[in-house]
DNA sequence: GCCGTTTTCGGCCCGACTGTTTTCAGTCG
């Protein structure tokens, strides 16, 4: 049984206790599902091995809790909460999914209107049934299918890289607006989530009427959910929500964390401002008996300052270690904009590119870089002409030529493993280039021993300097391939592998977690554009950086941060 | 139900918006 599944029915149990009325309760259960999801570790291996003590260790995980999924590893259900289910049958996890739908509504239609199902409220609605009884308005029932529907069509998430490009363009015109005189995207946007639900803007402004007029009507919005002085929430036409808030500017700083979360980062604070004779909110850091007396709120560092902790990057901001790192002073320093002087995958007309070499040279120079990598693909990649050897020691030497001021032009690959492990390119020639990634582009589905096995014999290779988009998945089209990962970071870190955060929109590999995972190992990272276009050469510094961030991937970890000759004398056999 | 740099008992994060509420419950983030 997988963490997830244990989590969902803790779910489960807090939102029949919240049904009910139950006070306390409910949170100590949703918490204690939150931890355990955030878990890296199978909870179910650690209980066989370890029995309920594993359990119970868990902060959050008391003596009830504990017994309950250790119930649930051992039996496959548990008893609370199949009572719970015989008592009132519904299905409350899909049902409360809806937006608008809380437990006690599920309540009150279960008894009403006998609803169990989604498809029992949807068919309610539909029938016009909905409207009228208590607690629900003569729309609620349109609401309601309307919520169903969005709930259907995306599962309410989107990777964050798409998000962003529909969101930005929003955040600038925003901006360039007379009224507001600051505009940030918090929120998960802002913690760099691997997907995002909902875009959250904060507004700093004068003038509220206004930015919430603007808001509500723009041309992106499809329906307006709730519109008050200075909180709105809207539908975009791309499909998810956005919420704005408006805030003084005296505020900005405490709002700003506020939006930002998480929301169990949040709590933590909130206690700590409370341990602290404070009270903490939206508006500000305040003394618990004179709330007219602000401590802090202009500035998220001083809020901070005044909680006794330095300021902590919006990435980490997960309540998942950050406040231990902080209190200890090992906050890992972090890579930010303009940190990154080389980008180690391009492609280029010479295979899938739609740039030439000398064109993808300059426009990297414009971005900073120092050097950069062409990385055309390899033999077995024959539908984008991929290069033999003759074709690599070509472009190696139409690269030798290439005389640029002020960027470096190293020559490379992106090399196929094939199923087996072994490359698509001789020794021989790899020996020639200065920067050899490795990838995986064929037999997806292997067995996660075959899958790993696999690539450690790739990174066994001494030419092989990098792996590329190690998992090669991409979103909405392929899932990640199987590989352990702990046994791809021990091989990296043991045969000196650089592991690549890919910062393709669709690739996002390394994910945060995995990257944090080998930070932990001890791996070294590039993040690199994958780039095959011009526009491309920026997706580092929009997506990898932030990436890198999330993943709590120190400046020093990622090589590409450093000058070329420091950056080759770290790749393997150098 | 959980937890302890106030505490093994008595607290538990905070506020906006909606609906139908005439003073607040439910939902959301």
């Amino acid at each position: 049984m997988t963490n997830d599944e244990i989590g969902l029915a803790l779910r489960e149990i807090a939102l029949f206790l919240d049904m009910r009325g139950v006070d306390f309760k409910p949170r100590a259960y949703e918490k204690a599902a939150h931890t355990l999801e955030a878990l890296e570790k199978p909870l179910d291996a650690a209980y066989r091995a370890h029995g309920i003590k594993a359990l119970n260790e868990i902060p959050g995980v008391g003596k009830s809790i504990a017994g309950k999924v250790a119930e649930l590893l051992d039996i496959g259900h548990i008893e609370e909460l199949e009572r719970m289910r015989e008592e009132t049958p519904v299905e409350i996890v899909a049902l409360t999914a809806v937006e608008g739908v809380g437990p006690r509504k599920v309540k009150t239609l279960y008894d009403a209107l006998g609803i169990r199902t989604l498809s029992d409220l949807r068919a309610a609605a539909e029938a016009g049934r909905i409207g009228g009884m208590p607690g629900f308005g003569k729309n609620s029932g349109e609401k309601i299918l309307k919520a169903i529907a969005f709930l259907e069509a995306s599962g309410g998430r989107q990777p964050i890289s798409h998000v962003l490009r529909y969101v930005r363009p929003i955040e600038a015109r925003l901006r360039e607006q007379p009224f507001a005189d600051q505009v940030v995207i918090a929120g998960s946007v802002r913690r760099f989530r691997e997907t995002i639900g909902d875009v959250d803007f904060l507004v700093i402004s004068s003038a509220p009427e206004q930015v919430m007029d603007y808001f509500t009507t723009m041309p992106e919005v499809t329906g307006v959910h709730a519109r008050g002085p200075t909180k709105a929430s809207v539908r975009l036409k791309n499909g998810i929500d956005a919420d704005l808030r408006v805030v003084p500017a005296e505020c900005f700083g405490a709002a700003l964390c506020y939006f930002t979360g998480s929301k169990y980062h949040n709590v933590v604070m909130r206690q700590m401002a409370i341990a602290r004779g404070y009270k903490l909110n939206e508006y500000g850091l305040f003394h618990k008996d004179d709330e007219s007396k602000c401590v802090a709120g202009r500035t998220e560092e001083e809020i901070f300052e005044a909680l006794g902790l330095p300021w902590i990057p919006p990435e980490l901001r997960e309540n998942n270690g950050e406040f231990e790192a902080a209190r200890e002073g090992c906050l890992p320093e972090l890579a930010g904009p303009g940190d990154l002087r080389g980008d180690l995958q391009i492609q280029t007309t010479w295979t899938d590119g739609a740039a030439s070499i000398e064109e993808m040279a300059l426009a990297a120079r414009a971005l900073g870089r120092e050097y950069i990598a062409i990385t055309d693909h390899t033999r077995d990649l024959s539908m984008v002409r991929g290069s033999d050897e003759a074709k690599l020691r070509e472009q190696t030497a139409a690269i030798k030529k290439l005389n640029i001021d002020g960027i470096r032009v190293l020559c490379g690959a992106e090399v196929n493993i094939r199923r087996d492990g072994s490359l698509d390119v001789d020794d021989e020639v790899l020996a020639e280039l200065d920067v050899v990634g490795a990838a995986i582009h064929h037999h997806f589905t292997l067995s996660r021993d075959e899958m790993t096995a696999r690539v450690i014999r790739a990174m066994e290779n001494p030419h092989v300097d990098i792996f590329f988009h190690p998992t090669a998945r991409k979103f909405g089209q392929r899932p990640p391939v199987d590989l352990d990962m702990d046994a791809i970071i021990a091989a990296a870190v043991r045969t000196g592998t650089i592991l690549e955060i890919d910062a393709q929109p669709d690739r996002l590999d390394l994910k945060d977690e995995h990257v944090r995972k080998a930070v932990e190992g001890g791996a070294y990272f590039t993040i690199d554009s994958d780039a095959h276009s011009v526009p491309d050469l920026a997706f580092p510094d929009t997506l990898g950086i932030p990436l890198s961030r999330r993943g709590w991937a120190p400046k020093d970890r990622v090589i590409n941060t450093l000058p070329a000759e420091e950056f080759l004398a770290r790749l393997k056999g150098r």
